[in-house]
RNA sequence: GGUCCCAUCGUCUAGCCUGGCCUAGGACGGUGCCCUCUCAAGGCAUAAACACGGGUUCAAAUCCCGUUGGGACCA
């Protein structure tokens, strides 16, 4: 077989969102495992709806996530005139015909029909029409569709679906106001950029036997098809705004990986056996058309978390670092024109990195090592900042206040030093010391609390504890 | 309403095509234990599913039919 050629053909009448970007995902994994062409297409042909931040969306999106594309992108309110063209050939071919049908009077034969218990749809009375066209409509172009027979859509997922082409009736190609519908566009498209496999969502599957005929009556040969079948939220329905972030860069701003959406997406309707990480060199290697589920997925925020924190906590530490840094910024812990210290933001990365599974939660709880002074957690404060600890904090103030250099290690050593002289245990210092330090009972070790606090803030911190002892 | 799609733990899924290896496997989440300076991370363990009803067969999660439920499209 010829090369592969797979496109993604978003409306970008909205933001990119997950299923958008799942259907993206596969097309471009199957085109680059097959070593073939991934083409970009925005299918902008509703004017009304369509954005260019819409576009902007769905180009910033991909690029996030590290989908490129081959060619494109292909704007079809650019080739206008080839839809023209194709309707035109239609029309010469007596294929399709002019029709006058106004709204109105397809809404009252519509109800007529639905009254009588009949199909709804196009009664073809324009396509029967003889005469002078009627003066003062701008008619729409409808193709001629077969009332005979049916039309078998060879699903490489679903497997053979069978249509009535009754069922089917002579549907719109060209609107009244020239611009071709989705059907049209995309055929015609496919057709011309030589498409080889439709890969996209299920809820196109009923128009495919339409683009199957209208293949045949321009004398193209249909592209095999493979129908995704949707991603749903945790209740059940569709996903919606209501089930947390569904835009992709939303999820950017919400401190996600993006190889994590990646690697959560692919795994809503693929697998490969039990294997649930993947790295995307993985992905494009063991992704085949095959192992794509039938069923529909729900969208589960939680494991999303979870693959968000593993790839946290094993990605490069200075990449991670550098991609905390506006979070920091954008809380104000971070002067925005100060040049930030890279070695120590890493080291602070190394302590939350096994803690928080997103970088918007890394930011929030590094907090009290941006500050000059903590905000105390009264309850912790009364419960650990005691008398019986003051003995061992004054000890280990001089402890520290000798040290030089102020390094895990040597932090370790003589704070062990002050347990031996205190016989407390280390909980019993840990604590009083934690919460003097962070304000609360909860944070990274505290040696390696102590190393990011630096020695003056580490004693200033400890000294102003000891005044909150009654 | 019509057409089409789908149906394994709460969720994502393996297994289904090519029935027996399935006392149904893995992962997220849950629970318990271990580790431990807190919290995590990590390790170990555990509860949890073949929608239902008929067939076919020596044998069905796997094949066939129906029902029910969910979804999409059209109106």
């Amino acid at each position: 077989m010829s090369q592969i050629r797979v496109r993604f053909a978003p409306s970008p009448t909205g933001y990119l969102h997950v299923g958008g970007l799942r259907t993206a995902l596969f097309n471009w994994l199957f085109a680059r495992h097959e070593k073939g062409v991934f083409v970009l297409r925005i299918e902008d042909t509703d004017r009304e709806r369509s954005t260019p931040e819409a576009i902007q969306a769905i180009l910033g999106g991909m690029k996030w996530v590290g989908l490129d594309w081959d060619e494109g992108p292909i704007y079809q309110t650019d080739r206008l005139t080839l839809y023209k063209e194709h309707a035109e050939r239609l029309l010469a071919a007596g294929k399709a015909y002019l029709c006058y049908c106004t709204e109105e009077e397809l809404e009252v034969r519509r109800k007529e029909a639905l009254a009588r218990k009949e199909l709804p749809k196009y009664d073809g009375r324009c396509r029967r029409r003889s005469g002078p066209a009627p003066a003062g409509i701008s008619p729409v172009t409808r193709f001629v569709t077969p009332q005979a027979g049916h039309t078998i859509v060879h699903d490489l997922i679903k497997g053979d679906v069978l249509f009535d082409n009754t069922q089917l009736d002579d549907l719109i190609i060209v609107r009244s106001n020239g611009m071709p519908t989705y059907n049209f566009g995309a055929v015609v498209d496919d057709a011309q950029m030589k498409i080889t496999h439709v890969i996209r969502g299920d809820d196109h599957l009923n128009n495919t036997p339409r683009q199957i005929l209208l293949y045949q009556a321009l004398g193209y040969e249909p592209p095999r098809f493979g129908h995704l079948s949707m991603i749903l939220g945790m209740d059940k329905v569709k996903l919606s705004k209501r089930q947390g972030a569904t835009s992709v860069l939303e999820y950017q701003e919400a401190g996600y990986l993006p190889e994590a959406l990646v690697n959560y997406l692919v795994r809503l309707g693929w697998s490969h056996g039990d294997q649930e990480v993947f790295s995307l060199q993985e992905m494009i290697e063991k992704f085949s058309l095959e192992n794509i589920t039938k069923s529909p997925a729900a969208f589960d925020p939680d494991k999303l978390l979870w693959l968000n924190g593993h790839y946290l906590r094993h990605a490069d530490v200075k990449r991670v670092a550098e991609l905390l840094i506006p979070f920091l910024r954008m809380r104000g812990m971070l002067d925005v024109e100060a040049q930030p210290d890279r070695a120590w933001i890493e080291r602070l990365v190394l302590a939350f990195r096994e803690r928080a599974q997103t970088l918007v939660e890394m930011a929030d709880k590094a907090a009290p090592f941006f500050q000059e002074s903590v905000t105390m957690d009264q309850e912790a404060v009364a419960k650990y900042l005691v008398a019986a600890v003051r003995p061992a904090l004054i000890k280990l103030i001089t402890a520290l206040e000798g040290m030089s250099t102020f390094e895990h290690d040597a932090i370790e050593q003589r704070f062990k030093t002050v347990l031996a002289e205190t016989s407390l245990s280390m909980s019993k210092l840990a604590q009083p010391v934690r919460v003097a330090l962070t304000g609360g009972t909860v944070s990274p070790g505290i040696f390696d609390v102590m190393v990011l606090l630096g020695r003056d803030r580490t004693i200033a911190r400890l000294k102003k504890a000891i005044d909150l002892i009654r």
